[in-house]
DNA sequence: AAGGGCACCAACCGCTGTGAT
DNA sequence: GATCACAGCGGTTGGTGCCCT
């Protein structure tokens, strides 16, 4: 215990002593309950720590609430004898040091659940973290800002734009899924997603035939904004104008392979190749002129197959009308 | 080896919601 | 209904450590 409490309170990195002044001046009243809060705490006398925990501090959270239990944060930090605010005990408390906090990677599972519910709730990460046993608002926050909006950032376009939405819809997602699904198949202990995904894709019981599919529905309305199915062997399927698309999940993860295995978003990345496609097809979608494109379409390898799955870069696509399986169905059906 | 840049993430802040008085 | 205290949420910051040149 106290290794691991000295691992931790050395890892990771924040500030000491006073933060600069914030953009926006606090009002007089503001300020005062601020000063109330900490001579509450600590007494007239007393300055209020702040920045990193220490092990002591740690330790004496820990067994305080071992002994008395959490909530009422204010009187527990004082009850308690550390020099913290309560709101700091309690984000240690939650964010650190509860026994059921997960720590390290989030799973190819973990991602793809917070991809979806993000999708529906944006930035709830409260109510997303209720959905990953173990995670809390503030990892799923870190990763989202860390990992996801960098990405869009390359991709040139907000992380709440359609186009990006798209590029994960498609190509992430399915992805992530795909990859969670082999997790899956060469682990004993099993999510439920994980075991439904594997069935999805083995098509056991749900008649998808050797399938992966898997459709990304749209925000809060659940209904899709378009739709791919992704194979591994090619297939056909109708896309929101009605044109038949074949996407083969061999040509576009192909493009989007891994070097080494590793962060899913860093191996997509790598493949420039594999954004400038998803770039060019959702100019081609919008009606962009081609001559901006960054280089010929027909050169592209994935061309051959995806005149349809282009119309599904396309914003404010009519709702698909053969089968589609959300998360929610997958989830459902366990 | 040095140092500059960047990703990560713990911890902060302001604000809002809620329940008690 | 008004006020207060507290809990909780989402946004932001900046130190640490890794990676690249």
């Amino acid at each position: 215990m106290e290794m691991v409490l000295q691992q931790r309170a050395a890892g990771g990195g924040c500030r000491l002593g006073p933060r600069p002044a914030a953009s926006t001046a606090p009002s007089a009243k503001q300020e005062q309950e601020q000063e109330e809060v900490k001579e509450a705490a600590a007494g007239p006398d007393a300055e209020l720590r702040r920045g990193p925990w220490t092990v002591d501090e740690d330790l004496t959270l820990i067994n305080y609430i071992a002994e008395h239990g959490e909530g009422r944060w204010n009187a527990l930090a004082r009850a308690a004898g550390l020099n913290r605010t309560g709101k700091s005990c309690r984000l240690r408390w939650l964010n650190y040091l509860r026994p059921d906090v997960k720590r390290g990677d989030f799973t190819a599972d973990e991602q793809l659940l917070i991809l979806d519910l993000h999708s529906r709730w944006g930035n709830r990460w409260s109510k997303i973290a209720s959905h990953l046993p173990g995670r809390t608002d503030n990892e799923i926050k870190n990763y989202w800002r860390t990992r996801v909006q960098k990405h869009a950032k390359q991709l040139n376009c907000d992380v709440n734009s359609a186009r990006f939405k798209d590029a994960m819809r498609f190509l992430w997602m399915p992805r992530l899924a795909e990859r969670a699904a082999a997790a899956q198949s060469s682990s004993s202990s099993a999510a439920p997603a994980a075991s439904l995904r594997q069935q999805a894709i083995s098509g056991d019981g749900h008649g998808l035939g050797g399938s992966a599919l898997m459709t990304m529905t749209n925000g809060a309305d659940r209904s899709p904004s378009s739709v791919v199915t992704t194979t591994s062997s090619p297939c056909s399927s109708r896309t929101s104008s009605g044109s038949t698309a074949t996407v083969n999940n061999d040509d576009y993860y192909k493009a989007a392979a891994p070097a080494g295995g590793g962060d899913d978003w860093a191996a997509i990345q790598r493949d420039q190749e594999f954004w400038s496609t998803a770039s060019n097809l959702q100019q081609l979608a919008a009606g962009g002129d081609d001559q901006q494109l960054l280089f010929p379409l027909a050169d592209l390898p994935m061309m051959q197959d995806l005149s349809g799955w282009v119309q599904g870069f396309s914003e404010g696509a009519a709702p698909e009308t053969h089968q589609l399986w959300s998360l929610d169905d997958i989830w459902r059906m366990h």
